[in-house]
DNA sequence: TTGGATGCAAAGCCTTTGCATACCT
DNA sequence: AGGTATGCAAAGGCTTTGCATCCAA
């Protein structure tokens, strides 16, 4: 983690911008809880237990800064609000995706590889050129089903 | 066309709704304008234009209770508003996906059937039954690589 | 000291809701 | 008449922005 960290440090200082104690925490809260796809009032929060007087509006434009420079990804579940979660687009992440329970709402992550096949083909239907992609598959999950 | 709105007028009285004008004008701009996923206000503003009093309420209510038919699906492009296209999810409509021009935001529609595959996997994998998907591409489209 | 970073409060946007009125059966 | 549908305005919820202050290089 402290890899990451350092990392992402170097990444904004080639943009002239600091990894302050604030965004610092914004993104260990992001690390450490990667697979639970936080909504900013969520990271806000957890930033707030270490950082009392932090606002809101910083952990905004840090996670918006985030975003910016491919640390984080956020997503849209339908609640209304965007969430948060850690991922660089590398391989191993390529593909990561979602199974959405409508019924309890509870996200589940998984991984297939479904793109090489696809994109080649818009490349040539539609000559589009892929950068990234989300899959989200909606369903009722294991715990639901049982009810 | 108009079997497809009295389809959906036998859909809503089975429930005691009924269609109105306010919403059969709703449903059939978003019958008319199917590859343009089109958000609230817009279609506000093309209903608009066959009544003129028309409340901005009225639609949001007539898209919501379309949604919760199936009739219709509201669909994030990350554009900040919820955007509608007409679909219900039958067997032709399954395999309708979405790229999107991260450039210029165009939005191209593109079908593609991955999910045979990956149902059973779900299925045994995490015991979750998938109702429904939504795959999107993000890159940049023809136009905009060009440039 | 100088420009970015931050906190606070206000403003913005999209969407939903309350309520009185209008409509249809 | 009775309940649904509607328009209008207000309220809500999430996010962004303005601005004065703070901070670090």
């Amino acid at each position: 983690m402290e890899k990451i960290i350092s990392e992402a440090a170097e990444k904004l200082k080639a943009l002239d911008f600091k990894l302050t104690a604030r965004r610092e925490m914004t993104l260990r809260v992001l690390l450490e809880n990667r697979d639970k796809h936080l909504s900013a009032e969520e990271v806000y929060n957890l930033v707030k237990l270490e950082a009392a007087d932090v606002g809101l509006a910083t952990v905004y434009r840090a996670l918006e800064l985030f975003q910016e420079l491919g640390l984080i990804r956020a997503i849209d579940f339908g609640d209304g609000r965007k969430r948060y979660e850690y991922g660089i687009e590398d391989d191993s992440d390529l593909h990561h995706h979602h199974l959405i329970c409508t019924k309890c709402g509870r996200i589940i992550e998984f991984n297939v590889d479904l793109i090489n096949e696809i994109e080649s083909r818009i490349k040539r239907e539609h000559n589009f050129t892929m950068t990234s992609h989300q899959l989200k598959i909606f369903g009722i999950c294991s715990e639901c089903s049982g009810k």
